[in-house]
DNA sequence: CGGCATTAATGACCATGGTCAATATAAAAT
DNA sequence: ATTTTATATTGACCATGGTCATTAATGCCG
């Protein structure tokens, strides 16, 4: 049997989902809280729960929503040809990834699809940058002694790894770039064995 | 000026961090409270956070020393010769990182040393795995195209995603080291340009 | 219509981490 | 020993996410 969702329902969602982006868009992800959520949606709190599993499922659904825009962007561009183009490309992706502490978190915790059973909007994501990925890979060849996939799943593991040290008390004072650009060179081209 | 600590703090801090880690033996990391552990020290709530930034701040002293145990395990091993069993070495750390998903959320957001101004004691182990690593790294010469340093990190970042994809609902098929094995291979012993 | 079943919305309530002005204790100065 | 200062402890209180039995809409059917 389908659900049969009232028209009602959608509403109501449509209503708290603009309102958290409001928030976000006025103070920031890390400044929204479910009560101001609700209050601005104009339901009770139990509302809120009826539609998200809890607050960081509405957090993955819109930052979710958010990196699938910049992997359009990606998706524009033509396949870069060296891993420092690559790593340019990446950028802007990985500048709104860590534009808060919050937010990388919230990444985090979801990329490794967190919520165990479904699978959310940013795991998904990351699915999608895998095959992007390796659509770039495919186009120019870097190295070929490893699948692309591995290949791929190898630039996804540095771009955390270089956005979690801008983080880091002992490591910011490095872009992320200049950090992933050495990794991508190291990781797509190596000189020898 | 020095703090001059009295001796009575150190034993109300040492009853605290005892009381953690027996609940934590009884009933693992996620299940520790902090009024359960004020509860069993015998004091106030107040004096928890007297001593302690906030209930992360325990939980990184806490899986911090764990996981320099692990790093002193690794350090009376012989260096190991090929990615494979540097993989193999490296998987009793990964399974106590990944043995609770707690735990590991715990260590991603503490690793990139979470609390932007003091380094913690999980940020300050990841700093010595890097050094053990390069110390592997120099006994026996994998690549020499890159810095040994630039190799210790890009091995820590694949230990992550292998973790990781472990909590992943489309992932969680593979064993860590059918993950980290391959990418350490890759990443060591690359075949060509 | 007017009942009837299904789905949605409600808000009082709970769990848990965290704060802070007030108080008690220890160490230093007289 | 008494006063003074520094440090540690306290617990009532707050902030915020999350629950659930109850109530209200909605839509269907005769």
């Amino acid at each position: 049997m389908a659900k049969a969702i009232q028209k009602r329902t959608l509403e109501t969602r449509a209503r708290l989902i603009a309102a958290a982006k409001d928030i976000i868009r006025e103070n920031g992800y890390e400044a929204m809280r479910v009560e101001e959520v609700v209050l601005r949606a104009g339901t009770a709190k139990g509302t809120f729960f009826a539609h998200f599993r809890d607050k960081d499922a509405l957090m993955d659904l819109i930052i979710g929503e958010r990196i699938d825009e910049y992997l359009d962007d990606l998706q524009s561009l033509p396949a870069p040809d060296t891993p420092k183009k690559m790593a340019e490309a990446l950028l802007p992706l990985c500048e709104f990834m860590t534009s808060e502490r919050y937010v990388f978190d919230v990444i985090l915790r979801y990329s490794g699809a967190a919520a165990q059973e479904e699978i959310g909007t940013i795991a998904t994501t990351f699915g999608r940058q895998v095959e992007i990925l390796e659509g770039w890979l495919k186009t120019y060849s870097y190295r070929n002694d490893v699948s692309s996939e591995l290949l791929a799943e190898g630039i996804h593991a540095f771009m955390i790894q270089a956005m979690a040290l801008r983080f880091c008390a002992l490591h910011n004072a490095t872009a992320i770039n200049d950090r992933l650009g050495p990794y991508l060179v190291a990781w797509l081209q190596p000189k020898s064995g």
